[in-house]
DNA sequence: CATGAGCGG
């Protein structure tokens, strides 16, 4: 979802200058956020928006006990996020501004090249327990970020301790266009897996130093006939305000061993570009995500009730 | 109109 900063908050700037430096979270206030209930929790959910954004003071690197056991243990336990698309401003006092109020971050850090001391857009948020960061991730990715006119993108942070995801079957990708300025990731995949059961999850690309969409995204499908059939049915059906307009997905990979035509599909009427009303889930679809769209706090409202489809962003494909 | 890149210490 983008929507413009809260009364068009310029960029915070930052308090800190050392590159390449973890900034821990110092323990203000108990710990318990991931255990309260939904109302609770949705209480404190809208992030403060920063009118004149005050970046708390960051003690130096700091670990609290719990930390030290649970790193000693060795468990392998991952409860680290990762999160990109950062703008360049958005250092570790923005990050743990924002997750401080769940009690259970513990560090964040953001990723700067080495030689240039430039951040990468991309960092990592460290919590107290896998059912933490699992609660951070699915509240707040697809959210707007405070300050800024672009969501969240969070995913488990695996690839660094070489930890493969389970490995899922085969996958089938479509393309979506004419997507609307303000589809997220979520957006898009709960318009698809409303009708099909097998979405994996979607992608929407975004311009990197704006973190606009770019108008077009990809779906994935663990079965084929449901790509396929989407590839008709979908087309022309509303995601936000618009119409998507539905086609193959050439290869991501160097291998154009998938290459299609790059024809427009038509829906079930033979219309393209227009609902298909006789679509009776896709209209559904469209009703629900554009609800989502207007509401920030129904899109937390259906993540959280729906958590069980969430499970897609553990894959590190999208 | 268009075909994603984003994993450290």
């Amino acid at each position: 979802m983008q929507q413009p900063p809260p009364g068009g908050v310029a960029p915070p700037p930052s308090l800190t200058n050392d590159p390449s430096q973890t900034q821990y979270y110092q323990q203000q206030q108990p710990l318990q956020p991931w255990m309260m209930t939904h109302q609770q929790q949705q209480a404190s959910q809208p992030v403060p928006p920063p009118a004149g954004w005050n970046p708390p003071p960051v003690p130096p690197p700091y670990q609290m006990h719990w930390y030290s056991d649970s790193a000693a243990t060795g468990s392998g336990e991952i409860r680290s996020l990762w999160i990109g698309d950062l703008q360049p401003w958005m250092d570790e006092n923005y990050l743990l501004s924002i997750f401080a109020q769940t009690g259970a971050v513990v560090s964040a850090k953001v990723i700067r090249n080495k030689q240039t001391g430039l951040p990468e857009g991309y960092g990592f948020i460290e919590f107290v327990s896998r059912a933490a960061a699992e609660r951070v991730l699915q509240s707040y990715n697809g959210l707007p970020m405070p300050s800024a006119e672009q969501s969240f993108r969070m995913n488990w942070a695996s690839l660094g301790y070489g930890e493969k995801r389970q490995e899922e079957g085969p996958e089938y990708t479509i393309f979506v266009g004419d997507l609307a300025a303000d589809v997220s990731d979520y957006m898009l995949q709960e318009t698809f897996k409303a009708v099909y059961p097998s979405v994996k999850g979607a992608k929407v690309v975004t311009d990197r130093t704006t973190g606009w969409s770019k108008g077009y995204g990809f779906v994935k499908f663990g079965d084929e006939s449901e790509q396929i059939r989407s590839m008709t049915e979908m087309n022309g059906m509303y995601c936000s305000t618009g119409a998507m307009r539905i086609g193959p997905a050439a290869s991501k990979k160097l291998g154009t061993d998938q290459q299609y035509p790059k024809a427009a599909y038509q829906n079930t009427q033979g219309n393209p570009g227009e609902v298909d009303p006789k679509n009776h889930s896709g209209s559904f679809s469209f009703i629900l995500v554009y609800l989502i769209s207007w509401y920030g706090q129904l899109n937390y409202e259906l993540n959280y009730s729906n958590a069980d489809i969430c499970w897609w962003f553990g894959s590190q494909c999208f």
